[in-house]
DNA sequence: CCTTACTGAGTACGCCGTTCGCAGTCATCA
DNA sequence: TGATGACTGCGAACGGCGTACTCAGTAAGG
């Protein structure tokens, strides 16, 4: 068994003895982002990843225990390599920086706001990102405890955003449609819901609000919120 | 067929001729939705939720076109069902009732943090209580696009929020391990994290903060975190 | 150089979502 | 009333999935 019951990341990728594996983690790890990215997360079986790589399907449990290590591989993957941000001092730039550099790479690899939520997968390239992001707010005189409660809060904003937005992306990209077909097929249920009368507010986001698909929209929606939750955030420092 | 290329919501659920069907969209959602509480979401198979209905998986077909429409009746559901709030005219009262609703409401169906999210959805009850909450912050002279982004933000804090504290909880649960058994899985990990002596911060949190597994800890945060965002809302308001 | 430990992978098992075709049922209309 | 035709339930099957087993081949350690 290349297993141990014991967490990837601790586990050597080579073993003592024996002839040299084929493959290392991170081709694997690479060639499955690459195909969660180009065709959807639910395209990246064990086979057909196995088949891009010019090997058997069950080759890959020589490399990792089940399909969610593979997962946790990539998720923290792209913790670093397309994460990006900077830390420079001043909290609240840090902060943004880190909130538009998270919501970035998350657009960039959508299945990462499902599967990269929590504590739960602690990769080295997690851990750093979190370390990093810690130190935007360390040193203003908050107990551990606050500063969890700052960075949980900031991350449930970015995570939750994101994945709205890619919400309705991934319901067409899954129906196989286009985003404007897929709109189209919406269209005439919604017109029924505002001809009924009832929902006064909601007609009025469809009919007043700036065109729901302006591709700016919900950058701004991001940014404006961010803000907000910055703010809201301030309260909690001392002084 | 019973499909017709259009959206659930607007199909008929019987058809005009023809004998009646043995179930209703209602029974086999509600059926569903038990099963994904006690089970979790991948229990949730056409042939399992058949078998529980005493009926054929592809009787079930007549009801629904594919899963994922079952799956919308599914949160349409709860979302009439079992999110609770109060709406009485006080803005920050009434979107602090209905953030601890809906997270409360996620926390009963884990699998509603994922396929509940964005305005793909729009079933009756879901349009309803987006329409509540909407009305809660009308008449306080914002435009349209301001209370969407108000909603839109809040909605991600609670989302993301609901997805982080369910995580762990979720993980263990598909490893087969009970959450304590879990953690002692990842405790040797973290462990040499700590001691490789990078990660001061980290150190701190797993050390210095308050037992990571207090019951009342996420609730905690999640209350702190929210009268943050909802500070941060209110300097959105005119005046 | 032999022993030993490991690698690659064909095969198979038991799931999954979904489609097809058909027998049975019932509302409608001649 | 009886025939018609739409609709229902569903057994069987298709293609795909994650994963376990097994075993021949290979390379390092003694």
């Amino acid at each position: 068994m290349s297993s141990g019951r014991g967490v990837i990341w601790e586990r050597p990728e080579r073993a003592a003895r024996g002839p040299a594996p084929s493959l290392s983690r991170e081709e694997i790890t690479a060639a499955a982002v690459a195909m969660a990215d180009t065709q959807g997360i639910d395209a990246v079986s064990m086979r057909t990843l196995a088949v891009q790589l010019g090997v058997g399907a069950a080759s890959l449990y020589r490399y990792v225990d089940r399909k969610d290590e593979l997962i946790d591989l990539m998720v923290d993957a792209v913790m670093g390599d397309d994460l990006q941000f900077n830390i420079r001092g001043d909290w609240r730039d840090d902060l943004r920086s880190f909130a538009r550099g998270l919501r970035a790479m998350t657009l960039r690899h959508p299945w990462v706001a499902v599967h990269g939520a929590g504590r739960r997968n602690l990769g080295p390239n997690t851990a750093r990102r979190y370390e990093q992001v810690l130190s935007a707010i360390d040193g203003l005189g908050l107990e551990i405890d606050e500063m969890l409660v700052m960075v949980e809060t900031l991350d449930a904003f970015i995570r939750g955003h994101s994945l709205d937005e890619l919400s309705e992306q991934e319901s067409a990209r899954r129906s196989g449609l286009d985003q404007e077909e897929w709109m189209q097929v919406q269209a005439p249920y919604v017109q029924s819901l505002i001809n009924g009368g009832h929902y006064p507010l909601l007609t009025r986001v469809v009919f007043d609000a700036r065109s729901p698909h302006d591709p700016h929209r919900l950058k701004n929606s991001f940014d404006l919120g961010l803000e907000r939750v910055l703010d809201g955030l301030s309260a909690m420092l001392p002084g």
